[in-house]
DNA sequence: AACTTCGCCAACCGCGTGGCT
DNA sequence: TAGCCACGCGGTTGGCGAAGT
């Protein structure tokens, strides 16, 4: 049985008050991040570790850009995440001031609807079986569903998929797919998934998979 | 106006992982 | 090598406001 990350009895839960956020961020301006179990004592909160830290990652840090998602940064995430499936840490990263909580939020609440709508399954990303026909025909399609990977679809046979057409376009090079996957020496973006990129590289064969084309013919890149 | 349903999003929970001893 | 601890991640929940009836 695992213990609880700290005593239940003395922490509050639920929202947090703007006296709290304060003594948070006061806290954080002063000794920084990092040792989020003592902090709550060291700041005179009455939460536990975890929820301190994830209040400052999600809500208080000051480089967070709030507000709705640009269309560019729907577009790359869908395109991320039909790459790298619910890592939702890892796509975060590539989008600078935006946390994972958010972009899971977002890709729960808006992206995975519009999809469905499109007629392409969220979970992998292809077209799925009830996509209902007028869609098909490539004239019909909206700009947005083509703009997702699908457009050379009208080159794919019936059976085919949006993951496939993904792979296809990436034989000729994904000239529009800019996505800097392969672990750079420079992240594109100060990233929080140093660790996870870390990781990636110790474990070349992972890292094979998200490499456009080195992926078996027809298959789509995740790896999860 | 009152009630119900829906959708969004902040927060919680449990688990996996890496570092340290 | 094993065990413990702290951190980070992803899935899930619950509260609240908006929309619908």
């Amino acid at each position: 049985m695992r213990k609880p990350c700290c005593d239940k009895q003395d922490t509050n839960k639920g929202a947090w008050s703007k006296q709290e956020d304060q003594k948070l961020i006061d806290y954080i301006r002063k000794n920084g991040e990092g040792c989020w179990r003592t902090l709550p004592q060291a700041a005179g909160l009455l939460r536990c570790g975890k929820s301190c830290r994830l209040r400052w990652i999600n809500y208080l840090r000051p480089d967070l850009k709030r507000g709705n998602f640009a269309e560019d940064e729907e577009d790359l995430i869908i395109k991320l995440h039909a790459l790298l499936g619910n890592r939702w840490s890892l796509i975060a990263g590539r989008l600078p001031g935006r946390t994972d909580n958010e972009v899971k939020n977002y890709w729960n609440s808006h992206l995975r609807r519009k999809l469905m709508s499109m007629g392409i399954d969220p979970n992998n990303h292809r077209l799925s079986r009830n996509f209902s026909l007028p869609h098909r025909n490539p004239e019909t399609m909206t700009g947005k569903a083509m703009s997702f990977g699908i457009k050379s679809i009208h080159n794919c046979d019936q059976e085919s998929d949006a993951a496939s057409c993904l792979e296809n376009d990436s034989s000729a090079g994904l000239p529009d797919l800019n996505l800097d996957l392969a672990i750079s020496v420079s992240p594109p973006s100060p990233s929080n998934n140093v660790k996870e990129e870390q990781r990636l590289v110790k474990e070349p064969k992972m890292l094979g998979d998200i490499e456009f084309g080195s992926s078996p013919p027809g298959t789509l890149p995740l790896f999860r």
